[in-house]
This record gives structure tokens, sequence and C-alpha cells, in this order.
DNA sequence: CCTTTTCTGTAATGATCGCTAAAAATATCA
DNA sequence: TGATATTTTTAGCGATCATTACAGAAAAGG
């Protein structure tokens, strides 16, 4: 996962994945069938555990609540030493060479999944009356995931950890400024 | 350019460059030295044109409209139907293998100019009393630019131009909202 | 027209890509 | 222990990677 995560998924060759986990490539292909569908594995358990931020951002009560435990939790994942820098989801295979075409409409899949599922938070906000009724969901969605998907890229620059979090609380001004 | 930017540096292989222009590779190799220096050339020829709409948005008068101006350029050049989606700054190489490290950095650098420039340009509008005093330039920039990022990331996924208008006009009403 | 230079095309370099057949070693279980 | 599964290792598959040596064609200059 550190490897795909760090590398990309077509700047990571099957040697260096064999070498890291210790195995030869035909154990490799015996475990997981192929690189495209280890990589299938390796972003379930992306979403399940580095990422498993997001979801339990949007449990929190309310959607400011929410909005800032999502970017902390971001922040956080991003600035971990262990951690290769920005997101799975972005740093994968924004980009890519015919031969990574799958993998590259599979990420965008899961980053509008991403989106949708704060689209729906702050949907169920507005209609608890916890935002504004005129308040538009969907683009405020969009804008924050925009932000979030921007500091990966400043992370993938070396951003630090407090350089993100200006940004995140500059994001949320837009809501309660 | 367009290979480069639509697969990213990895991504795109000689055989394609060649076929798209039309030379044999030792001519390739003959004129332009390497992929890298291809590569080099192909993102001075980025900045020169389709990104210039950058450093021409910092000459309007104002600050303001200085970032409107950002935005809208990004905009128009990312919804250009016969440009790829997305910005080379962000594109080439936000993850790569150990082979396009140097690209890579290259690319974070620049993207880290372009913010600065757009913080000079924000610090001579404090200067010029068109932004409050207490306004943080670099902050500000770091934010914006962000957005900017993000917005890229966004067109990847095949994000309209009515929807990054909205982020860019979300994004604004932090500072003029 | 002939020589010299410049360019183009063919072909192949070693390296690495993702992937797999078959032998060797190990584990399983009667 | 001995026969049977299962795994690991070795070795190599064809394809493609970026790159280049070399031969032939075109262009330039006298």
């Amino acid at each position: 996962m550190l490897l795909f995560w760090r590398h990309g998924y077509e700047g990571t060759s099957l040697a260096a994945l064999t070498s890291a986990i210790g195995i030869n490539t035909p154990s490799l292909y015996a475990a997981f069938g192929s690189k495209e569908q280890l990589f299938q594995k390796v972003l379930e358990r992306y979403l399940r555990n580095p990422a498993c931020y997001l979801p339990n951002a949007l449990q929190e009560p309310t959607a400011r609540k929410a909005v800032e435990k999502l970017f902390a939790g971001a922040i956080r994942m991003v600035a971990h030493v262990r951690h290769p820098d920005g997101c799975l989801l972005v740093q994968g295979a924004l980009a890519a060479g015919p031969a990574a075409e799958a993998v590259r409409r599979q990420l965008a899949a899961t980053r509008r999944r991403a989106q949708r599922a704060l689209q729906r938070r702050l949907e169920r906000a507005v209609a608890e009356r916890d935002l504004p009724r005129r308040a538009n969901a969907e683009r405020l969605a969009g804008y924050l995931i925009t932000v979030l998907w921007g500091m990966s890229v400043q992370a993938a620059g070396g951003a630090t950890r407090g350089e993100l979090a200006e940004i995140a609380s500059m994001a949320m001004g837009v809501l309660w400024g």
C-alpha cells in the first residue's frame, strides 16, 4: 500500500512490490492474481484503514463538526510520518498511460463517491436546519472536496501540517467564517 | 505536450511521442536529447502558452480582478475541448517511480513558483490598501492555489466547466463574499 | 557533377515491464 | 515413514521500455 501510495500505480513495479513484501513473483500472483487486482485490494485496505477518517467524520452530530473533523483527519493522515505525502485516491493514478486507464477511472469513481458521501451529509444538515435552508449541499461538497484534493497536491509538494491546517481553516471560513 | 499532459510523464512512451510527432526515434533524440529534456521543453512551452493565464491575470489592477481572472483562465484552459483535463503541473507527475523523480520534483518546484507569484501579487495588494492590512498574503495565496490544484484533480475526474466555476466562486467568497 | 554534410530509416541494444511454466523444497496427513 | 498436497524457487516468457549504432537518402556547397 505504501509503495502504490508513494509512487503511484504506474510508478510501482512488480519487482518493488515483491521485494518489499519479501516474496517471489509467483507467490504474489498466486495470492493476488495480478498487479491490478493487488491494487484493488490495496485500495480497499486504504479506504478501510487510513482513509476511514472520512466516514467517521461524517458521523459527527453537526455539519461544522463533521467538516472540521474531516479536514483534521485528512491532515493527520497526510502528515503522519510513516505515510507518503497526499492521498492514494489522488496520487495513485491522476493521469496514466493506456495500461493503467482502468485504475485511473476507478480512483476517479472512488473520489466521486467520497464527494457524494459528503454531499449527503450536508443535505442532511440542511434538512435538520443545521445549515441554512438555502445552502446548496452539492456545491458545498464539491467545493470542500476540491480543497481536500488540492491539499493532497500540496502535500506532494512538501506542504507542512501547519500550512495544510491554515488552508483548511480558510476553506471552512466560507461556511462558518 | 498534449500527450505528457494527458497521460503524465511516466504514462507517455517514446513510441507514443514519435508516432504523434511523425518522426523516428533517432530524430527525436537528435532534436531533444532525451525524454526528460523533451519534457523540459514541453514544460517551458506549456508555461509560455496555455498556462500564461496566470502571469497575465496577476497584472490586473486589483487583487480581486486578478484572482477572478486567474480562476477564469484556469477554467477556460481546463475546459478547452482540445486540451486534456487538468493542469500539466499537477497531472505531469504528482507521484512517480524512481526514474521520474527528477521530473516530479521539477513540477513541484514549478507549482511552488506559481504560488509565490500569486503571493507577491497579494502582498502588493496589501501594500496598496487593495486588501485589508491584516490580510495574510502567504496564507491567502496558499489557499487559493490549493483550490486551483484541487480543480485540476476534479477536472481529471470529469468535472464540467460549470462545476469548476461554482467552486472558484465559492473559493473567492472567502475574500470577497 | 561530385563531394561533403545533414537528415532519416532500419534495426537492434541492454534493461525492465508484467507474468508464468516447471522444478525443488516444504508442509500435510495417513 | 511414505505418499500426497502445497508452497517456494528458479528460470524464462514475450513485450515494451528508453536509447543508440549504422546504413542509406536527401540536401547543400563548390
